[in-house]
DNA sequence: CTAGAATACGAGAGATTCCTCAGCTTTTGC
DNA sequence: GCAAAAGCTGAGGAATCTCTCGTATTCTAG
């Protein structure tokens, strides 16, 4: 959810079903069209044409253009964050959160790879969100590092660099591969990010 | 130098001096405008203010706003590519060329990191640019594929493979830590990436 | 059933952007 | 010194796009 003070905050809550399912209905409305189109073409009209609704309605429930992008893009994060909360929680050896938690971000940049491109990349990242991005990526170095440190097995290292590190490439080789490369399934890509990761804090 | 026929080639040679000095007035205009403002807000009027040329010189030289990000992307691939080539000509052992590269790979991108984000990740790339983009990788994946079979200390393994997420991982992690991140120079993000390498190939 | 609240509609105002073109200035070749 | 070629200018045409607002429709409480 936004933040309640920014110019990208949704406009109103629903009170009735009807409200709640047409906010709906644009949100995958514009989850569809901005991965099609990219952002710059991703317009309001477009939007409102594929949720089938009048550019009026659009406008009653979120107030620009890019507070449906920030909508979306927070889902992402939330997701991302929660999985990899769950993931990491427990102290536990590098052998079993790795390949756990290499499974589930791929997964969930497999999902949509175009539409995330568009949210991270092309579109511009509005405060509210390069804020909460930065967050959730200092929540997950901070767990990975505790891992590292608690891991018998690990020779003691600058583990803090080492979890900004792991992560960063982790992120980065998902982001790059996530879709379909030619000649690479998701299997022998999470193969690959783990033997790297592996090596690399072995 | 981007293909003959295409709707981003260059709109005509010029024949005085004058005329460029104006052309290439033009290309460092564009790359000051797009690193501050971005490709949408990077407008062609902005464009022509900051060289100092108005409109209509500007679409002497160039048919369209593309164009001068189009040959802005290519002159970076190129520079790029050149130095991987000349890196990686010679079979030599891992730890006298991964350094060399990975030095080589920071100093490129931390030229003017804002800029190529915009050229590379933000503004819609023309297929001229993809073109020239997975040439040039493709150029380098097979030259570390190469190196690394040539090398009698690396165990055999799948080279092909090994070298594709080598060249992904030194780019991703340069992309990703380009620019200035707080607390990581461009000698620890060296050191760490030729770690990542060398641990994951060895 | 009815009145008022909530929701939906969509023409078009206002703003921006890319790019053209007719005319002007500078350079070049002789 | 002059004519032709090359280069430069900038007002504004044409095409979008975002977002508003007056009106119409649907829902809900009593």
């Amino acid at each position: 959810m936004p933040p309640a003070r920014s110019p990208y905050r949704p406009r109103k809550t629903p009170r009735q079903q009807r409200a709640w399912q047409t906010r709906r209905r644009i949100e995958q409305a514009a989850a569809r069209v901005f991965a099609r189109h990219g952002y710059a073409s991703g317009t309001t009209d477009r939007i409102a044409e594929e949720a089938g609704l009048s550019i009026g309605s659009l406008y009653q429930y979120f107030p620009n253009k890019d507070a449906i992008l920030v909508v979306l893009a927070q889902a992402h994060l939330e997701q991302t964050a929660e999985t990899v909360r769950a993931v990491l929680a427990e102290p536990r050896p590098l052998r079993l959160w790795l390949p756990e938690l290499t499974r589930a971000l791929v997964r969930v940049h497999a999902e949509d790879p175009r539409l995330h491109q568009v949210l991270f990349e092309q579109a511009p990242r509005p405060p509210d969100v390069l804020v909460r991005f930065h967050q959730a990526e200092g929540e997950a170095v901070a767990a990975v590092e505790r891992l590292l440190r608690a891991d018998p097995d690990l020779a003691p290292r600058d583990h803090g660099r080492q979890a900004r590190f792991v992560v960063a490439t982790m992120e980065s080789l998902v982001h790059r591969f996530a879709g379909d490369e030619p000649g690479l399934d998701a299997a022998a890509l999470e193969r690959e990010i783990i033997t790297i990761v592996t090596r690399y804090v072995a």
